[in-house]
DNA sequence: GACACACTTGAATATTGACTCATGTTTCAA
DNA sequence: TTGAAACATGAGTCAATATTCAAGTGTGTC
């Protein structure tokens, strides 16, 4: 059960020039990057050991550096990974939402599922903000601007309000993400239902007390 | 001017049993956390060198193990500083607003603020989260205290809608982190009251079309 | 079956920087 | 003035580990 199955295509990798030649290479290649994504998500960036990746590979030591410039980088192919797949991941739950009041709905829950069955990855994602900044700038780049064009199109439909939809993006992933953090990463039994459904209704109804049939307006 | 003027009494210092016992040491210690902020803020804290936070602060090498057990617990004695100054400037920037829903308004600004100037402070804390996790929930925990009594007594009040107040508050909490990252951090010249202007709007009435007068409920 | 290329290996290297310690200096109370 | 406690110092120790490399083994093709 490989992990990241979807050994993705990095310009950077080593073996010769472009990824491996061989069925038997690409067997190695992808249990590096298993073995990398559980120590880099069990013991951080820095605790982990390029000797502890290539034994949880069954590989010689050796062999990583063939596969890998150096640490940093088989970190920065793993962050590309992660948003690849959490972007997938995301877009396919929302899919068959009638509208994007809906689809931010399943999409809050969907993300702290994800977060929960993937927390070292969700780990590695945050890390990187100090390990390779450039990657997780490219994380939440990718991620923003697709959020945002559905944002936009939603409130030329009507579907939602108008307004600075770079910062309502912003806003809205860094409330996800520390809902996964709080409820998918350590309290990782909550009820994500109920919880997801709470943090929905603040962003789609806010703070605001409700206007109920036949209040004055 | 001292960056951490406010130099807490943790118990676990080291020279002698609690913290210095002259003016000349107050001093030093002082010079030493106010380097070691610079220094983590600037270089991070893997890149962070003792040795660079004594050249700083103007002291030997060796003096920095008189005042610090180890460079993880200078870190935490930064943690725990900042954190303290963050709900001190956030409380002081709310405690005149009329109601709750004002005071959403002026904390994120304040905060937007608070995050552009005091960016390695910024830094610091998300970096706990791997270096220092003790010291990370910590920080959160007692953020998020705080800002779940309010809400319950606003909701209690009837100035704000009632709901699961733990969830909200880490969604609001992830909000203004993002948005501090995005806008404080990394755009440090994009207009502020703006940005929390949108980002107020949208925790105060959601992402939902607004009701209008006349319109059917 | 033999050449070439892809892949494998782990002992040895090299760097780095946190931390110790033995010695020296300053402060201050009596 | 003096003795003890507080403080200051930086050369040297030591462990950790990322990376290199020279010597292999496997695989497929003509």
């Amino acid at each position: 059960m490989s992990q990241y199955s979807s050994v993705s295509d990095g310009a950077d990798r080593t073996a010769g020039k472009s990824g491996p030649k061989t069925e038997r290479g690409r067997r190695t290649l992808r249990k590096l990057l298993d073995a990398a994504g559980e120590e880099f998500g069990l013991r951080g960036y820095h605790e982990a050991a390029i000797s502890h990746i290539t034994q949880r590979a069954g590989v010689g030591l050796g062999t990583f550096y063939v596969y890998f410039k150096s640490k940093e980088e088989v970190f920065r192919a793993l962050v590309a990974d992660m948003g690849a797949r959490t972007r997938h991941a995301l877009s396919e739950s929302v899919k068959d939402a009638p509208n994007r009041i809906e689809a931010e709905r399943l999409g809050i829950r969907a993300y702290l599922e994800f977060v929960r069955t993937h927390k070292s990855l969700y780990r590695i994602v945050m890390e990187a903000q100090f390990v390779a900044p450039e990657s997780y700038r490219e994380y939440y780049r990718a991620f923003s601007e697709g959020y945002r064009q559905q944002l936009t199109q939603a409130a030329a439909r009507g579907e939602i309000s108008k307004g600075d939809d770079e910062a309502r993006v912003w806003a809205l992933m860094g409330a996800s993400t520390f809902l996964g953090l709080r409820y998918g990463v350590w309290q990782d039994n909550a009820d994500i239902a109920a919880v997801s459904e709470a943090a929905a209704d603040l962003m789609i109804n806010g703070l605001a007390p409700r206007v109920k049939k036949g209040d004055a307006l």
